[in-house]
DNA sequence: GTATGTGTATTGATATACTAATACACCGTG
DNA sequence: CACGGTGTATTAGTATATCAATACACATAC
């Protein structure tokens, strides 16, 4: 998995999960770029990526900081579930694969959900 | 999304959901490439991976057939869920990025888990 | 054996993705 | 203004993925 997506996954689970919040600053680009050996740029894809998802606010000369999550909330609750709804497709269809009965895939989605929410 | 791509998760839905059942016959590789306009290879490629992934089996001058799912269900209950917890966990994440409830994100599993069982 | 069906190894062309190097634009502070 | 901090546009190199063309290997029916 390329270094960009990583870092965008982890930050998406940091703020989803609420150990980001709003108005949190995040480290800057050169600092994370340094703290891991990789290019400035690098990093600054997965920020801009972050920031198109609208995870992040970006304060020029100052840093990027967590948005408020009001801009990500916009749709109606039918829009927003047909926008999971093909990730959840395909964790379902992977679990049926396995053998997995609905009632135990939706036991693992409870165990990530508990995980990630404090 | 690539056309081979496509084609596998076409036919690891129509398995795990059930259309297909062990021991049925799949279109042969020239068959759905004409029918699609493209090269056998590409079909090829779809099937190859199917049959990696334990979907299919392959039956050289016959064709390719749907295994049956004992194989795929080795392994512990615990080691499976493992399995599919990434890909139940970047759901999730997408929902609370989307402001959905643990409730609501739940049902949308189970929505798609009554689509795909008959 | 011949014919016709199956899937596929190999190769090559093309496109896309990823990372890095450089140089630049912006912002606050002294 | 000069300076040190931010993020980034541009460019280029490399790797990887995708698709297609060809030729081949295998299996069955005749």
């Amino acid at each position: 998995m390329p270094i960009y997506r990583q870092l965008v996954d982890q930050v998406e689970a940091l703020v989803a999960g609420g150990r980001l919040r709003p108005g949190d600053t995040v480290p800057s680009v050169r600092q994370v770029a340094a703290a891991l050996g990789i290019n400035p740029m690098t990093v600054s894809k997965a920020w801009s990526r972050l920031e198109a998802d609208g995870v992040l606010d970006r304060d020029r000369g100052r840093g990027m900081v967590v948005a408020v999550p009001r801009d990500r909330e916009a749709g109606s609750l039918a829009e927003r579930k047909a926008q999971v709804r093909p990730l959840v497709d395909q964790a379902v269809v992977r679990g049926l694969q396995l053998g997995l009965t609905p009632a135990q895939l939706q036991a693992v989605m409870k165990t990530s959900l508990e995980e990630k929410l404090p």
